[in-house]
DNA sequence: TATTGTTATACTCTATAACTATA
DNA sequence: TATAGTTATAGAGTATAACAATA
């Protein structure tokens, strides 16, 4: 019988799909890394400036809602960030407890090296896939992800 | 224009599909690592039990090669797995600098339990999804390794 | 010399708990 | 009291380099 995708059922249930994510997952995440490394960033600094680009003056607490991790680990982040003179906390005039988190110069100068780097490494994955495909990935993917934050 | 999955070209570009994997691979990686850790296990552990059943009494770089990681972090876990009495090793009779690990009762065990989980965690994945676009998703997923292996 | 595995050491990411400052 | 953020500490996973044992 076939499934119309080329694969019959013998050949569907030979692995658990979240054995197939997870080993994608690790790879294409350790391919990202090397790249990311290689342009001077990681994982975490990428996220996080790619947050405050999307929205720029985050309180810390959005930020870290934002990038999934939580608030100390983001301070942590954002230490070494700071030291590296990519970002700059300053009090919210409106309310002095809440740290405005802003991307600085040499921040903005990081932020395009590193999207140049995710760009990369979108185009490889992407190699031998049409735009319908990836569209289908994606909705796939955030099913998974539904599935499991419901 | 429609492209037969529902999506338009407007929204198929909003996102990378890196960067919607790496969210969604975290997302499920830490449901899984959650439900892995309440059965008393980790993602390494069962890996590396999964390999061990797979294909029983390999050798130490077989089965780090088999994980995806490198050898003296197979050591590290390995370790930790033979003083929780899981796993043995023991001088392969052709070659004695070369050791075959095996998986004990005990491992067996664990090995029933994080199975298991690791059913309950697909069957939750699956959700909303046919067998089709399972398999589908399985197809997409082992082009984008590719991609990045190759 | 080359290979298999171990040990020593260290780095990154993440987390919880206790704390400070502010509201 | 409650909230935003920091600091101290720790744990998991991974890695490289130097080493020992064996081939």
């Amino acid at each position: 019988m076939s499934t119309g995708y080329g694969y019959d059922r013998a050949v569907m249930h030979q692995q658990p799909i979240g054995l197939v994510l997870t080993r994608t997952s690790r790879a294409v995440s350790r391919a990202f890394d090397e790249r990311l490394a290689a342009a001077g960033g990681s994982l975490p600094v990428w996220l996080i400036l790619l947050a405050l680009k999307t929205q720029p003056a985050r309180s810390q607490s959005e930020l870290a809602g934002a990038v999934g991790i939580r608030g100390a680990t983001l301070s942590h982040h954002l230490d070494g960030m700071e030291a590296a003179g990519l970002v700059t906390r300053r009090r919210d005039p409106a309310s002095r407890r809440t740290s405005l988190v802003e991307m600085t110069e040499a921040g903005t100068q990081l932020f395009l090296r590193l999207r140049e780097a995710a760009v990369a490494h979108d185009k490889r994955l992407r190699a031998g896939l049409s735009d319908e495909e990836v569209a289908h990935l994606a909705a796939l993917l955030a099913t998974l992800a539904a599935n499991v934050t419901s």
